[in-house]
DNA sequence: ATTGTTAGATGATATATGTCACTTCTATTT
DNA sequence: AAATAGAAGTGACATATATCATCTAACAAT
């Protein structure tokens, strides 16, 4: 991992020059004062695929921005691993650690190379409380959260393993890669992980998709052929 | 259910001297007009038991403070139902839906007699972000929800029966009734909803562990007679 | 080119758990 | 006291899914 102090004039920041873009939904919310302070207090690391940014366990002290690329955040829990969910950029990773114990509830590793900006959350803390309109976007983001939490529990504890595969096909398709036809970076054993299944199961129920026409894949490329019955699958469980 | 409006001066608030008592947590973090506000604008409604309190869908449109008595919070989900924890006074009820789409995103149903008061959520919201103690109350609150649910996600999808069952047996002891030995409101029915299994295997799973030891149980009076042999399932999954 | 290594794929088998039909118990109503 | 209903409990059976061993394909290192 590759790290390097980085100074970035408020002007810098605002216009998306540098390696650390703007976060509308966070930077955007700052004054040019609190700009500067970020500015001054901000390390730029570069991962390599398959690095771990974050370890599930160690001490919450940065929020990281992510401003390049994608990774997978992942629960770790006795030897197995469930994917919870793909970050891509731009983003912000702050765990429930935050105003809790300050530790990291799950581990994030990098899906091909990425680009972050680790802030101090001490600093992070003094901005969103100054700043109203961030504590109503933390709520939501945080209750948006709790929400998929909520879908996630139900997809992976009441569905059959077609209606899981089905949630996580749809999840890519729709809120990662944003079309029918991908290339994704995940391995099989990613989307097992992300379906709670094992290797074999999910390359077996995926070659089941694939004889039925519901899909198509050559290696790490998909195509979504019927997303009605995907739909479908995911509806019945 | 029985509704009725009821005002309360500041004073009968902070001396817990009504049927809607202080909650620490929440109410102590306001000043006097603010109490006044809230007083103006709240309903208190007792519920019997087995009555719907929150029905999963409908609009959010109270903050829902339970005064006395316990509530299941469940998730529905095609048929099926995931008993996500137990409720018990004093406790504030505000789902995920507050800064998103105002919507209930589970359904709440009162164990036993209870009383709530009802709280207008626009108010709710107006003292919130007037309140910066209560904005960080409020976060923590979320992110231990969300720690909450990353623990119930590994143990529903990684566990198999023994630990789930071990897991559900612990929170009853330890959170809910915070002794080794207690008389639950829940059918075997709710046991198995919330370790998502069927009701015969909880029934089967609890009379292994009987048979075992592990625990005591007559009717819904449980003891828990070796809490180390729980805690090793819990862990082996 | 050859070897070694890893991910992907496939099949046989074991097992955990759900399904369903049935019995027993308990409490409530008449 | 009898009748009814609902929860608790039991057992036989079906099946979804994991486990594991094996095989192939792709690719990096020598």
């Amino acid at each position: 991992m590759n790290m390097k102090s980085i100074q970035l004039n408020e002007k810098e920041i605002q216009d998306k020059g540098s390696g650390c873009e703007v976060i509308p939904s966070f930077f955007n919310l700052l004054n040019s004062e609190q700009l500067k302070s970020i500015n001054s207090n901000r390390f730029q690391v570069s991962f390599k695929a398959g690095e771990t940014i974050i370890k599930q366990g160690s001490p919450l002290t940065h929020v990281i921005y992510l401003s390049e690329g994608k990774a997978k955040v992942l629960l770790e829990s006795f030897g197995q691993t469930v994917l919870l969910k793909i970050l891509s950029k731009p983003a912000i990773i702050c765990g429930p650690g935050l105003y809790t114990d300050y530790r990291h509830y799950f581990s994030v590793e990098a899906l091909g190379d990425t680009k972050t900006c680790f802030v101090d959350i001490n600093l992070f803390k003094q901005l969103t409380l100054s700043n109203q309109s961030y504590v109503m976007k933390l709520v939501t983001d945080l209750n948006r959260e709790i929400i998929n939490l909520y879908d996630k529990l139900k997809s992976l504890t009441q569905k059959h393993m077609n209606g899981r595969l089905a949630d996580t096909l749809i999840y890519l398709s729709e809120d990662i890669y944003q079309s029918r036809e991908f290339t994704t970076e995940l391995s099989r054993s990613d989307i097992a992980n992300m379906s709670c299944m094992t290797n074999g199961s999910a390359i077996r129920t995926l070659k089941d998709f694939k004889d039925d026409g519901i899909i198509d894949c050559n290696g790490n490329h998909f195509k979504i052929l019927k997303k009605e019955v995907l739909l479908d699958l995911s509806k019945k469980g």
